[in-house]
DNA sequence: CACCCGCACACAAACGTTTGTGTGATTACG
DNA sequence: CGTAATCACACAAACGTTTGTGTGCGGGTG
């Protein structure tokens, strides 16, 4: 009997089955899918045949068989349901036409949205891609990577690489087909938002609107997208004769809990800046709550502009001025630098253009001129 | 040809591939891994005797072969990094130890969080875990699930199912396995939080506060999840003696954009409500941000109640009084739920509790009673 | 001593594909 | 008209597992 089931899974007994008539167990189980020598045997060629004809674009299928063939195996083929069985297929051709997906954390609207482009590619390509955290712990995504892996995926898309990322080295060691998505590290190919031009832009817009002490909440140091934010915003600072002092400079994570801590290591050490550029909505939505615990008002006290657009930003309660980031095509323009390693090429990064997005937070001037 | 390339993405040619040394090529190759056959050989016995073998518990190991021949095989498949090839087992199998998940949206917390609670589940029982989108568009939604029976899913979990929801009939007709989580529909079992109560919970405590006038924001009314809250906010609020009127309640959406929507529509019918009870924290956010358009400060003017607790409540300018629900367990409930059904049980669904976690935006008199 | 049983394995048959290599029949060509 | 090329297929061998069944051997029992 095929039916044996592990019985370690708390499987319900059913004991009637057995007692039921012949017809209606039948009816009970799943009618198992048709299968290519099915439809073979159905038409009266080889499965040989069906699955060339079945695997060819539509204008070269009469290269394996007659017009009339072609037509009767098609039409067999659809009214049977036929579909092919993937683990048949990657067997024998040893691709699964998976790809695996390592963000820090899908709860985070920026991957989250990275990982919709990435699916979106994926699946318009014929793909499937998984997706886990990594929770930006080595161990973790050592482990959650080693997993892809045991399941065979054809390439692995890395939303949480490091700056001198072990991880990296030795999937490369191991050719590994990989990307990476969001984060930059050494010189492995990946896509990526530009963010140093992204910090430039904030930067600009501070510094044309007035703002001359300004300070920046960032993420960790690991994440080359914080990293970037920083180096590009001083340098625009620096070409509007600005500088961005060390104590203006606090590095705390990317939640709002993050910007609210931020806030108060950067209000323990002096004055309120002008302004605040914080590496990340939520952490700027945080540090906006901070700051109102500290009685300071945004914009009329103090400037924000946070980062990636999130939807909330439109929303908030002081529209909130950021940088628009194109998480989606990231993701999708990753898939696809990945399906080209797959192929065996050696693509070069992507960096994908952000743009300013101006509202109230940084708005203390603008409306009623002092 | 199968290295077919989208041009568009920089796809560098790699003509010099052809003219290297055959050595260096071959070293460029991967090395296929070892197979059961490998190691069979290397240990001298049949690949049936190390399946076995492998495939055992530990303490049930020497069913199958000597202490000694077990020992060997355990550790030859160690130093030769064997790695059971899933294409293999599952074709043999049938079964794919793989599961889909489809969510109305990624990018949204809820959602993630739930699929973050599946896939830690998943993993830690073998399994991995697929999550597509599919936007809350019955087509889409359709598409996708074809899509994972087509992979060969061994069982489906549905987050974004609706009332008289057309293909989970089609689906129990199929008897594929599947399960709902955060959303119910008729009575397929499923992973909910108890959403009626968390209704309850934001009702009894605006009464107990004494708010008197209070309003909805609802998501659509295909997502049980507002239905469920709606209900149980209007049992609360009756059994308080309060009463939520037609027109104190508006249904828009689950984001931010819908939150503020909300207002706009609560406002133009009249004189702002005491209190507004929001679906979602983020219609709620949505919501502060419509309200101080209109010069309503909260919660000096209007009482907020949000829901999910997303991390971003705690640190709002004005911290959020809300509903927590325990999302990452419904996402575990719902895959142990759904590996019942794969193992041939009928569960029953699971609802979760949820707590009311109060802060200062329904603390308009609290701190200091008129 | 004949017998049976359990042990420790081996054998072999699938599962559903893909793809290299036949093979008859028809057509084309010189 | 003979030969070669082409067509329209069929045959068969993998890919790596899992699992039902077979088998020789040693030891215990009657």
């Amino acid at each position: 009997m095929k039916a044996t089931v592990p019985k370690r899974l708390g499987y319900c007994q059913e004991g009637d089955r057995n007692s039921l008539p012949q017809e209606a167990v039948l009816a009970m189980t799943r009618p198992k899918a048709p299968t290519l020598q099915t439809v073979a045997s159905a038409v009266g060629v080889d499965v040989s045949t069906v699955s060339r004809v079945l695997n060819s674009a539509a204008d070269e299928r009469e290269r394996w068989a007659s017009a009339e063939t072609v037509a009767r195996i098609l039409v067999t083929a659809a009214e049977l349901g036929y579909r092919r069985n993937p683990h048949g297929a990657s067997l024998r051709t040893a691709r699964s036409l998976q790809v695996g997906v390592i963000v820090p954390r899908l709860q985070d609207f920026v991957l989250a949205t990275i990982f919709e482009g990435i699916d979106e590619a994926a699946s318009e390509h014929g793909y499937a891609a998984f997706v886990t955290n990594s929770l930006d712990d080595p161990a973790q995504r050592e482990a959650r990577v080693a997993q892809l892996l045991d399941r065979r995926v054809d390439g692995i898309i890395l939303c949480d690489a490091r700056r001198e990322d072990p991880l990296l080295r030795k999937l490369a060691a191991q050719r590994v087909p990989f990307v990476l998505a969001s984060r930059t590290s050494d010189t492995y190919p990946g896509a990526f938002a530009d963010d140093a031009q992204g910090g430039h832009l904030a930067a600009e817009h501070l510094a044309a609107n007035g703002y001359t002490d300004v300070a920046v909440i960032a993420g960790p140091d690991y994440a080359s997208t914080a990293n970037l934010r920083i180096e590009g915003f001083r340098a625009g600072l620096e070409a509007h004769g600005l500088s961005l002092p060390e104590h203006r400079l606090v590095r705390t994570g990317f939640d709002a809990a993050a910007g609210r801590a931020g806030v108060d290591q950067l209000l323990a050490q002096g004055p309120a800046p002008d302004a605040i550029f914080a590496t990340n909505d939520f952490a700027a939505i945080g540090a906006i709550g901070g700051l109102r615990e500290h009685g300071l008002r945004v914009p009329e006290d103090v400037g924000i502009v946070g980062y990636n657009d999130t939807p909330l930003a439109a929303s908030l309660p002081v529209p909130m001025t950021t940088i628009r980031s194109p998480m989606l095509d990231v993701g999708r323009t990753a898939f696809g630098l990945l399906e080209s390693v797959i192929a065996g090429g050696h693509p070069t990064s992507v960096a994908l253009t952000p743009t300013l997005i101006v509202r109230e937070s940084t708005m203390s001037s603008a409306p009623t001129p002092a």
